[in-house]
DNA sequence: GCCGTTTTCGGCCCGACTGTTTTCAGTCG
């Protein structure tokens, strides 16, 4: 078993545990446990046989044995125990916004409920009000906590499905007798979820592809397996989670290529406007070529399909029928952000608040990523369960920083602070601590249950107060998990605009906030964008990558994102607002 | 289950919120 395959496995210890009703500090022994494994440097094999692994913190005598034991006979009798005991339909329930542990067994030792269907009934039937701890709300709750799940689906993050769609490409493209293979759907148009791995392949001879393709080792399934098409169901554990997805691969002869790796890209509203074009020209397109007249148009790539349809080409991240084809007619397609333009990153944190790095590794870390500045941006003070900062500790992080900063080459750090928007839209620190900082990111963490007046009216005040530089994570949503606190968007970009404040795109894959379609928005608005990884530890710094994503999807160019600017500017800049000569 | 120790048990981030209760358990971040 890989580091990765032992992590997991711990974490779903922790979890079936938790449901067996096991004390809660046992249970998030285990998950420290498989952060450890997650976040460890060295090859775990190697430390095993070494010795070291009972030093690594959260891993004592009994972690060391169970760990040990999975290295050297892949698997462990104590995970195989559980998993017989405790139905999966149980883990499931724990996806249920308000239901925890507890209540799953509840349910399931009291009404014999053992998974989402049998919940949906149980609570159709009104039997779930009448347990003990639960009530008519709960039950309300649990029912709309059902109803998200069943339209968010199977989907998963794009970090999850990202890794394992760059993997079988990579396989698929070193298959033999394969000329070309790209990646499609939404993971090629960088969605932030995706439901399953779309692949195309050119070849000659599709049927030794497709074998290879489905008797990979993490294949649980196959659905199909045809001359052009395979469907198989593929797990794997990324950054120890068990991620489950379908996958398709279509091999399809050169001269195809790419019309179907159009076809497959989508999205299907824009897909069906090409179509429309085609036939306003007297053509057809389809997945299989672009065809009028008499001989078929040869197309080697998309660039090809779109040139004959008089249209530049059109980046797969545009492609969601929100103008991009009138805007491509008249040559008016936006340079996009690239990866490459990004030069530094505001919002992070260090072990001042709940980071795991210190403002000198994050620093190393940002440098070696290619970035000029790291910005610092830990808890404010009311924030204790992220131990957020006090005025003191404050005060020690900006001399440390002034040390640290004194010794780097190459980067270096900025006082900037994630401060939260308190109930009432004020901050978090007096006006004097505030002055302190070179930036301020606004943000909220608590109260998420305020009515969208009141929330709107606590965003917007936080937006007017001078000392705020930018919104931070501005809705609170957690991708597939939960929809964001009920909030006027309009209201909060127009505030944004009017008091010439920056809007966070917090890059961070589980948030993504702000969504791609605000994004476009808050441009239009000339509201500046900031790209943020929300980073807690030295590898997280690379999300900004999944930020440009959404910029891209947003339409952003180089020019509408701030920390594409250098740090001479970006300082610059800073000290004129904090000077309070920000327009509006 | 881990950790630290004024070494072998007692604490483990901890406060707010919600919906259930009638003083609190469970969930969340």
């Amino acid at each position: 078993m890989t580091r990765e395959d032992v992590a997991s496995a711990l974490e779903e210890i922790g979890v079936l545990l938790e449901l067996q009703g096991e004390s809660s500090f046992r249970t998030n022994s285990y998950r420290n446990a498989a952060r450890a494994l997650s976040q460890m440097q060295e090859d775990l094999k190697t430390v095993v046989e070494a010795g070291k692994l009972g030093d690594v913190p959260g891993i004592g005598d009994s972690m060391r044995a169970k760990i040990e034991t999975m290295v050297k006979t892949g698997s462990l009798p104590q995970l195989e125990e559980l998993r017989a005991k405790v139905p999966p339909g149980l883990l499931q329930m724990l996806r249920l916004p308000g239901v925890g542990p507890k209540k799953v067994k509840s349910l399931h030792e009291e009404l014999g409920v053992s998974d989402l269907d049998g919940l949906k009934a149980a609570c159709e039937a009104g039997t779930v009000a009448k347990l003990k701890g639960f009530g008519e709300k709960t039950q309300q709750k649990i029912l709309e906590g059902l109803r998200f799940l069943g339209e968010v689906g199977q989907r998963v993050r794009i970090d999850q499905a990202g890794p394992i769609g760059d993997l079988i490409l990579d396989r698929v493209s070193k298959m033999p007798g394969v000329v070309r293979a790209t990646l499609c759907g939404s993971l090629r148009r960088r969605r932030e979820t995706a439901k399953d791995i779309d692949l195309v392949a050119s070849a000659d001879d599709a049927k030794p592809v497709m074998e290879v393709f489905c008797k990979q080792p993490e294949v649980m399934q196959i659905i199909g397996q045809g001359d052009t098409k395979s469907s198989i169901v593929f797990g794997m554990n990324v950054e120890g989670h068990k991620v489950v997805l379908n996958a398709d691969l279509r091999v399809v002869p050169d001269d195809v290529f790419a019309f179907a790796v159009m076809y497959l890209t989508g999205s299907k509203d824009h897909n069906i406007k090409m179509r429309q074009r085609a036939i306003d020209r007297g053509l057809s397109l389809n997945e299989y070529g672009l065809t009028g007249g008499k001989n078929p148009l040869k197309c080697s790539d998309e660039a090809a399909i779109y040139q004959v349809l008089d249209l530049p080409y059109i980046p797969p991240e545009l492609r969601e029928d929100t103008g991009e084809l009138d805007a491509a007619e008249k040559n008016e397609l936006p340079k996009l952000i690239e990866v490459g333009d990004i030069r530094g990153v505001f919002h992070n944190h260090t072990t001042y608040s709940d980071g795991v790095a210190s403002l000198e590794q994050m620093a190393l870390a940002c440098k070696k990523l290619g970035l000029e500045y790291f910005g610092v941006g830990d808890h404010s003070q009311s924030l204790k369960i992220a131990n957020g900062m006090s005025i003191a500790s404050v005060q020690k992080q900006h001399q440390e920083i002034d040390e640290v900063n004194s010794r780097l080459q190459g980067v270096q750090i900025l006082k900037g602070i994630e401060c939260d928007i308190l109930e009432d839209g004020s901050l978090d620190y007096p006006d004097e601590v505030l002055a302190t900082f070179d930036y301020v990111v606004a943000s909220i963490h608590t109260h998420f249950g305020l009515t969208s007046e009141e929330q709107t009216a606590r965003v917007c005040k936080a937006l007017a107060h001078p000392a705020t530089t930018m919104l931070g994570h501005a809705t609170g949503r957690l991708l597939l998990r939960r929809e964001g606190y009920k909030l006027d968007l309009d209201q909060v970009l127009k505030a944004a605009a009017k008091h010439g404040k920056m809007i966070e795109i917090n890059a961070n894959p589980y948030r993504l906030d702000l969504d791609w379609t605000h994004v476009k928005r808050a441009k239009a608005m000339g509201i500046p964008l900031v790209i943020n990884p929300d980073a807690h530890a030295e590898a997280e710094l690379a999300y900004f990558t999944y930020g440009v994503d959404v910029a891209r999807r947003g339409w952003l160019e180089k020019k509408d994102v701030f920390n594409t600017r250098s740090l001479k500017e970006v300082v610059k800049e800073l000290e004129r607002r904090k000077a309070g000569n920000v327009a509006g």
